[in-house]
DNA sequence: CATGGGATTGACT
DNA sequence: GTCAATCCCATGC
């Protein structure tokens, strides 16, 4: 197989698991909107059944997305100020999640600096509220299809099918601390700080 | 209806 | 290391 052909975009049924499966699964795999795309290398998992996620509290009018299809996207605004990227996993009816934290740029690096005012490769996508800057992904995105909609998601590349994958702990919440359902690219020099 | 906090980032001491 | 920005939304009265 040769990898001058892209990798296929991934359909809702890789996102009808167990939500830490799919956080496991995406990394290596590639983001893509419009001419801007990164190899994912940092996600962290989400669901109903531990507090840190928004679904704890049932189907409240900003986690409703979270029940729906899987495959769906989540984007919601944190501190105010930035967009955070997820894709709902599971069934319809069960709240969960992953969150992408950080890719590796790919195309469009120069829109992806105009677009953060920075320069350096590893301040484009090194971050949650980074990389949605970087690929313009905002609220209007909250809602949509990843498997037809303008942000899709490619499955991992032959040449990335030997990449090790870290799992850790979560970052930047308070509850539910100690589930090791952050996953990362082993190594990688873009990932969040 | 009023209030408080947050799955972050960048600037500054 | 500290801290403000900025606004949606969950909660409580």
């Amino acid at each position: 197989m040769s990898d001058c052909v892209s990798a296929p975009r991934l359909g809702a049924e890789f996102f009808d698991r167990p939500v830490v499966e799919v956080a496991r699964d995406l990394i290596g795999c590639t983001l893509v909107h419009g001419p801007t795309s990164g190899t994912i290398v940092e996600t962290e998992a989400y669901h109903q059944s531990e507090a840190a996620c928004h679904a704890y509290r049932g189907p409240t009018p900003r986690a409703r997305t979270l029940f729906d299809s899987p495959g769906t996207t989540y984007v919601y605004l944190s501190y105010g100020v930035h967009s955070l990227f997820n894709v709902v996993a599971e069934r319809e009816g069960t709240g969960a999640a992953v969150l992408l934290r950080a890719l590796a740029p790919l195309d469009g690096v120069q829109t992806m600096r105009r677009r953060r005012g920075r320069n350096g490769l590893g301040e484009l996508c090194s971050g949650p509220g980074k990389l949605t800057q970087a690929l313009a992904i905002g609220l209007k995105h909250n809602g949509i299809g990843i498997a037809t909609g303008p942000i899709s998601i490619l499955a991992r590349p032959g040449a990335l099918q030997g990449l090790r994958v870290a799992e850790s702990r979560r970052i930047g919440i308070s509850l539910a601390t100690e589930l090791p359902w952050r996953f990362t690219a082993a190594e990688s020099p873009f990932l969040s700080k």
